[in-house]
DNA sequence: TTTTAATTCTATAACTCTATAGAATCCAGC
DNA sequence: GCTGGATTCTATAGAGTTATAGAATTAAAA
């Protein structure tokens, strides 16, 4: 009960822990879990997980903010940057994705089981969550201003497309390793600049890509 | 314990057995309700469940089941009719959105509980479900070949991509019964095909849709 | 009305699960 | 080696769950 300095083996046993109840629940479910599950998939006893959580609870929302913190940050970083609307939009997929494989499963619990906390707990991480929509919404209303995008579009729709988009393939992702992430992110992105349709192109005669 | 006919009593509570566990499933996820939720939402007692079901487990099959059954065999309809690509496109996703409507909440357990299914039960679902994507893909393929689509697009990708945004928007919908269905539906459409970008038309003869 | 079958109820056995208490073990610094 | 805090263990209380058995009730048929 002391004070856990900075690299204390507590500290990287919390982490285990927390990376342990990612898989867990990311496979079962929160309540398909069972602090059992958890605890073995760690390598300790069940009654021993209850030194790192005050409850399967506060484990769950450990994994939510685990999941969405710095997937969120980086958000900011690519939405203050001055690249073309183009570069953004992939970078925020690549990004995304690559939050599925790199957490492990803590990103893919953060959307399936969030709801299962606390009314408290889940308005904190709503508010990071929609945060990065705003930042998405925006890198779209400049996309449109200059240009680049139609006027027509409704920007809170094409953000809301995005991350569903990406999650869908996230879950794709997170159950099927071999799945070739950068194939996805480049189809991703022109699948939502270019559409389907093909168009005969004025400039190039010919030139098919 | 006898047969039960067609409009019998046992027929008709059934189903309301299946809605039951439908909305509770889709609330609480599978392992998070329990069978007193579901007889207490159909307002029956808990022991008397088991007079329709063997298992909650068999509860949870019938209404992935019936999650599913009649979205799919909506897509053979449309696959077989002779509609445009994007007409079939729109049908679609029209089709899908709206069972996220009309079943109410059994799609979205379909889509997130499967899995907690049997081996053999799941099978049984997934034959289904690849059918509609098989279909989905042909519909993709033949856009293709008539020059509609571009010859660059990985069909199974796209349906991938159909599908995954059409349940990321589904899940918006089961659970804000506000939103717009059609517009939606159209935007989702215009998004596939069109794509977000800006683009100068050339004046075609036909005219733009 | 009486009989019979269908439907629902009550009660409970047999589990599983979370969270806590207190004992055992490990290990850093003296 | 000894000491005291950190970490993990064992054991268990207490609550909740599924599924079954058999009684009670309702409805239909005779």
């Amino acid at each position: 009960m002391s004070v856990h300095t900075e690299n204390s083996k507590y500290q990287h046993q919390r982490l285990q822990a927390i990376r342990s109840a990612a898989a867990v629940f990311a496979e079962k479910g929160f309540h398909g879990s069972s602090t059992r599950d958890i605890a073995e998939h760690m390598g300790i006893k069940q009654g021993s997980l209850y030194y790192y959580f005050k409850s399967k609870e506060e484990a769950l929302g450990e994994v939510c903010l685990f999941g969405i913190e710095d997937y969120v940050d980086h958000m900011k970083v690519i939405a203050a940057s001055d690249q073309s609307f183009e570069s953004k939009l992939m970078a925020t997929i690549t990004s995304h994705l690559s939050s599925y494989r790199e957490r492990n499963e803590a990103l893919k619990v953060y959307n399936d089981e969030r709801l299962y906390l606390p009314e408290e707990k889940r308005k904190n991480l709503k508010l990071l969550g929609s945060g990065y929509r705003q930042l998405l919404e925006e890198i779209f209303e400049e996309g449109v201003r200059s240009g680049v995008l139609r006027e027509s579009i409704d920007c809170h729709f094409a953000a809301q497309a995005v991350i569903g988009t990406c999650n869908a393939w996230g879950d794709i992702i997170v159950r099927d390793p071999d799945v070739d992430l950068f194939d996805i992110i480049q189809k991703c992105t022109d699948l939502l600049i270019n559409g389907f349709r093909e168009r005969r192109t004025i400039k190039r005669p010919n030139g098919q890509q």
